[in-house]
DNA sequence: ATGTGACCCTGGATGC
DNA sequence: TGCATCCAGGGTCACA
């Protein structure tokens, strides 16, 4: 589930809850996810106070003020809070309790990600060559043009690619390039500087409704076992192959690039 | 350097 | 009902 909103939205929910709470107890139940689990976690972080929840891109970063624990959901994570008492099922991997609040990270498909980091986050090799923040001024028509520069990589791949900038997932790639109405198999070195100042915008507008959507469901999301927001339900393409345009009534098109699913209008997006 | 595809893993949907 | 197949929101890596 998690592209930058959910992530983000997650942030927010739990970041007023748990910062400035001390850890009283952590368990692991597997020993690897992606990456090994650092070794001896729940020794370091007992007794440590929360210091605050930033984010970078997809990755969210726990300050225990000695070092910061990071945490990537991956495809299928998610972190609740729950009670004490109740049971881990299956795929709960992580529990960290702060005073008598679980944070508990489920991940079936284990491809998320937890690691301590001693140094500074941004140093990190996971963290370090990344690019833009989207919803962060630096993200702007000049600054993408410049990352795009002699590129031959489509647009849409292109703006997936943690190195140009973060947290476009592949749904709201597609999203944003339906807003900009610009063809996700264009060469991305060639889309004009007209466009891209579509597509800037078009991209900040979609990640700023899509956390809106998700905060509507805030409370439940952290409270139990989370509504995921219905951000969903206001796709224009995504998941909409050989259904009409919302906007101009053509049929939406699925193609796949790099791998992954497209969704496009054909008229609107030239 | 750049771009593409395989792959990590599990679960849900679909079809026979 | 059971089984096989395909697909999935991410990211890294090997290779052309």
């Amino acid at each position: 589930m998690p592209e930058l909103p959910e992530v983000e939205v997650t942030r927010l929910g739990l970041a007023p809850r748990l910062t400035g709470c001390h850890v009283s107890r952590t368990v692991a139940r597997v020993p690897a996810l992606r990456y090994p689990l650092p070794a001896g976690l729940p020794q370091r972080l007992q007794g440590k106070v929360l210091r605050g929840i930033t984010r970078r891109g997809k990755y969210l970063l726990f300050d225990f003020g000695d070092g910061h624990l990071l945490v990537h959901l991956g495809m299928s994570g998610s972190l609740r809070l729950t009670g004490e008492d109740r049971i881990a099922e299956k795929h709960d991997h992580l529990d960290i309790a702060f005073d008598g609040e679980v944070l508990r990270l489920r991940d079936p498909r284990r491809f998320g990600a937890v690691l301590w980091l001693a140094g500074e986050p941004a140093e990190h090799p996971l963290l370090a060559h990344l690019g833009a923040e989207p919803l962060s001024r630096d993200f702007s028509a000049s600054a993408l043009a410049a990352a795009l520069q002699g590129r031959r990589i489509a647009i849409k791949p292109a703006i997936m690619d943690s190195g140009i900038v973060v947290g476009v997932g592949n749904i709201y790639a597609s999203e944003s390039l339906f807003r900009a109405g610009i063809d996700p198999r264009a060469p991305a070195g060639q889309v004009s500087r007209a466009r891209l100042a579509r597509l800037v915008p078009a991209i900040k507008a979609t990640l700023r409704s899509a956390i809106r959507a998700g905060g509507s469901s805030l409370r439940d999301y952290v409270s139990c076992d989370g509504g995921l927001g219905d951000f969903q339900s206001r796709h224009q393409v995504y998941g909409r192959a050989n259904e009409a345009c919302r906007h101009c009534g053509t049929t939406i098109r699925m193609l796949r690039q790099s791998n992954r699913a497209t969704y496009y209008c054909p008229r609107c997006q030239r």
